[in-house]
This record gives C-alpha cells, sequence and structure tokens, in this order.
DNA sequence: TAGGTTAGTCAACGTGGTTGACCAAACCGT
DNA sequence: ACGGTTTGGTCAACCACGTTGACTAACCTA
C-alpha cells in the first residue's frame, strides 16, 4: 500500500529524469552544432552510436535499436543523405548492403563522446563526484540491465 | 578541461536519465493498462496533465506544452475521440472552445498520479528514501526550473 | 467604426514509427 | 544438385506528432 509523502508526489521523478536526460543531450547539440554539426539530432547520435565503426546493415540495426528493419532503412537513407553515412555492397553476401560511418560520422560521434564526458564533467563539479557515481548506480539498479532500445519516438506517441 | 574518468564515460549517463524515465513510463502504462485505460499512451498523460481539472484551450494547451497550437489542437483532437476529453464552447467568448477533461480522463489522471506515487515508494523500498530524494534534489539542480515542456518527439527527431 | 489581435481550423509537408507484400540471394536437407 | 525455407532489402500504405502558412470569425481598442 503506498504511502506517498506529500511533499514529493510521484509524479515529479520521472520528469525530473526527463528533464535531466533532455539538458544533457540539448547541451550535446548546441555543443556539436559550433563544433561542425548542426544537421545532427538527438535521434541520430543513438543511430551513430549502434552503427558503429565497424558498420553493420540495416537488419541488424534495426535489431539492435528495437525498431523494423524498414524504420531503421529508413533512418539511414536520411544519414545517409546527410553525409554521415554510406552504404556498401558486401562482397561475401549479396544480399547484404553494409552501412558505415563516413569519416565527418565518425568525427560527429568522436565529438559526443568527448563533450559528454565534459557535461558529465560539469555535473561532478556542481553536485559531487560521488553524487553522480551514486545516481549513475541507483538508476542502474532500478533500471533493466542491457538497456539499448532507442525507439523513443514510437514508444513515446504509441 | 574534462579528464573523464575511464570507468564512467559521460555517454552512461543520459542513457541511465533515460532508461529510469522510461522504466518509470512503462510501469505506469502497464498498470493503467489493466486499469481500464490501456490506450493511454505516454504523450497522452502529460496532456491531461496539463490540460488540468480547470480545463483549457488549444491555444493555452500549446503554450504549456511548449508545442504550436496546430499541434496541441490535433491532440486534443486524438484525446477527444478516445474519449478523455471534451470541447465546450466558451459563454463569454466565441472564439474560445475549452478542452475539459471528462470523467474518463479525470479517471486516468488520478490514477496515474496514484501510481506514480507507488512507484516512487517502490524506489524507496530498493534504494532508501534518502537516496531518490538526493536523486530528485540533484536532478533540480542541474536542470532549469519549472520545466514542462513536452514536444518530446519533435524535439527528439528534428 | 476601422484596424489590429487572438482562437481555431485547414492544408501541405517532414520525420519516425508500423504492417504487409514482394524479390533476390543464401542456406539447407534430401 | 535441387527445391523449400530463411534472410536482407525495398516499396507502398498508413498512423502519430511536429512544423509553417493562410484563412475566418470574434474580440478589443484607438
Amino acid at each position: 500500500m503506498p504511502t506517498p509523502e506529500p511533499q514529493r508526489p510521484g509524479f515529479v521523478l520521472p520528469l525530473l529524469l526527463l528533464a535531466g536526460f533532455r539538458t544533457l543531450i540539448d547541451d550535446l547539440h548546441t555543443e556539436l552544432a559550433r563544433q561542425g554539426h548542426p544537421e545532427l539530432r538527438p535521434l541520430h547520435g543513438f543511430v551513430l552510436q549502434a552503427v558503429g565503426t565497424d558498420g553493420t546493415t540495416a537488419s541488424e540495426l534495426g535489431h539492435r535499436l528495437g525498431v523494423s528493419k524498414q524504420a531503421a532503412g529508413k533512418t539511414v537513407d536520411r544519414l545517409v543523405a546527410l553525409g554521415y553515412l554510406e552504404r556498401a555492397d558486401d562482397s561475401r553476401d549479396a544480399r547484404r548492403k553494409l552501412v558505415r560511418l563516413t569519416p565527418h560520422g565518425l568525427d560527429g560521434l568522436r565529438r559526443s563522446a568527448v563533450i559528454f564526458d565534459g557535461l558529465r564533467q560539469r555535473w561532478t563539479q556542481t553536485l559531487g563526484a560521488d553524487r553522480v557515481a551514486a545516481i549513475e548506480d541507483d538508476l542502474r539498479t532500478v533500471t533493466p540491465a542491457n538497456w539499448f532500445r532507442l525507439d523513443v519516438p514510437g514508444w513515446f506517441t504509441g
């Protein structure tokens, strides 16, 4: 039987988590835009991460991201048009088309990692390194492990 | 100059925040579905919250949610079709159309608040009340105040 | 009363998701 | 070696949510 604390209603917690996520992502993309990647959207960073330096295929990408292969293919199309990804034939399997990062895509991915490190550093300066680490540890215990589903738009809207 | 901790790369923090948010919202809607609201989507809960028990107009709703009045109007259309909202004429201003919660919508809103309290309670049992309160306090200090923009789909995808 | 502002709607479009259908290539058991 | 199944990619249609631009009706005010 829940005995809510009137001072801390439960609905605030998800809003704060979302706000934290959003400020980090907004700050990332403000800085990415300044560093030559103004067209990168929040979703794109996750896709580049999922493609990785080894490359992958649209089907596998969809699997990693938790969306259909068609949805993954369309997103790849857009990132190809933006110059972040490229397709190549697989010499060993004529059905497969490898999706790879272009140099521009790799640049964006590397800069994202550096910027994220800097943002976390900023949090540790404000809150203290132990508090940030505690937040990470706590969140890990209350969320399912190996979490990497990025179907955020479809998930949120249905 | 960021001096990242190799054990705690910065990109993990936003993923954990998103995972925490998503876990709470998923659990909420699993329970809401069980309690007679299977059609409610994550976005809808925020909209019902923004409409509130006093009702509002589409323009004002768009303002609260940080989206255009057209987008707000379309979302209201869908929630009217689902039976959660209703429109009524304003006797004092023929231009305005009041958007109000139906009894079904009010029921969903109240149940959401109760379920959220229960979910927060579950976190306090796992982590301890002090840790959960610390997470809330910490997130409040690193995120902008009075935060309530819910243009999540458009924000995430561009 | 004329002119500007505000609320709502319609239309066109972009992005991201879905399912269903289809083809070609690869795999596999006989 | 062949025929059936599985797999990868694409196309088409559709839905949810966002945008901007254009328009009407109603209100407000100088």
